[in-house]
DNA sequence: CAGATCACCTGCTTGC
DNA sequence: TGCAAGCAGGTGATCT
């Protein structure tokens, strides 16, 4: 959970404050880096108090910066620079153009849902919104990425984009604990369209969603409207 | 090298 | 009621 040496955060200032991918990356003056992830349940709190689930405390001139996690899925580490496993992983989902996009993927032999779960392909997709842009773009979770046209690949690229703006505009999805830095959650699962919504119509078809396994995670799609 | 599988951890929900 | 199994916004080690 916790890499690097604390100590040396002592007395030092954040100069910058950054997203990289899912990792939150700060800046200090002495030049090194504080990464975070939140993993699945991890929060980043400003003075909320401590609980049973308080992994970390950062003294703040402002305040106390708090980590939750429940279930210490979430990292943090200390580094004289960004990790090199961390500066490695892929384009940014909403800084990607379509050429590359399309053009990446058209060399990839996996199916496509992984393929977009896989940070060193693109950073800064996770589980729902790869469902929700795919149900968006027509694409069958199980389709092979590198069989895909170039034109269904711009689409998907396109609907990736649109949701991450949707779910951000929205503030995100919690669907049972997740909460930005002033504790309040968002409201982007109201607006999923197969997302934990197995056996419901579809938006579009009317037909049901059907939840599967893909790569072991689950996934929820319309076998109507998502074709290989 | 890419892809599949499993491990990590805790709590809630479901089904017998 | 009680208990076991299944499920959950993710990564990363290890195997093929």
């Amino acid at each position: 959970m916790l890499r690097g040496d604390p100590a040396s955060l002592a007395g030092q200032t954040i100069r910058e404050v950054r997203r990289h991918g899912k990792f939150i990356v700060m800046d200090l003056s002495s030049g090194s880096v504080l990464t975070l992830h939140l993993g699945m349940t991890g929060k980043l709190l400003v003075n909320s108090g401590r609980t049973a689930y308080t992994r970390a405390g950062f003294q703040l001139d402002q305040g106390e910066l708090v980590f939750e996690d429940l279930r210490t899925f979430g990292r943090i580490e200390i580094s004289a620079a960004l990790p090199d496993r961390v500066a490695a992983l892929g384009p940014d989902a909403l800084q990607v153009d379509a050429d590359e996009f399309a053009a990446r993927a058209k060399s990839r032999r996996s199916a496509i849902k992984p393929l977009l779960l896989n940070q060193r392909f693109l950073r800064g997709l996770g589980n729902i919104y790869a469902d929700e842009a795919l149900f968006g773009a027509g694409i069958h979770p199980r389709a092979t990425a590198s069989r895909l046209s170039v034109p269904r690949l711009r689409r998907l690229h396109d609907a990736i984009r649109q949701t991450l703006r949707q779910a951000i505009d929205a503030g995100g999805s919690s669907i049972s604990d997740y909460v930005d830095a002033d504790g309040v959650p968002g409201s982007f699962q109201e607006r999923h369209q197969v997302y934990g919504r197995q056996g419901a119509p579809c938006p579009r078809c009317g037909g049901p969603i059907r939840r599967i396994v893909v790569a072991q995670r689950g996934t929820h799609f319309c076998p109507c409207c998502q074709k290989r």
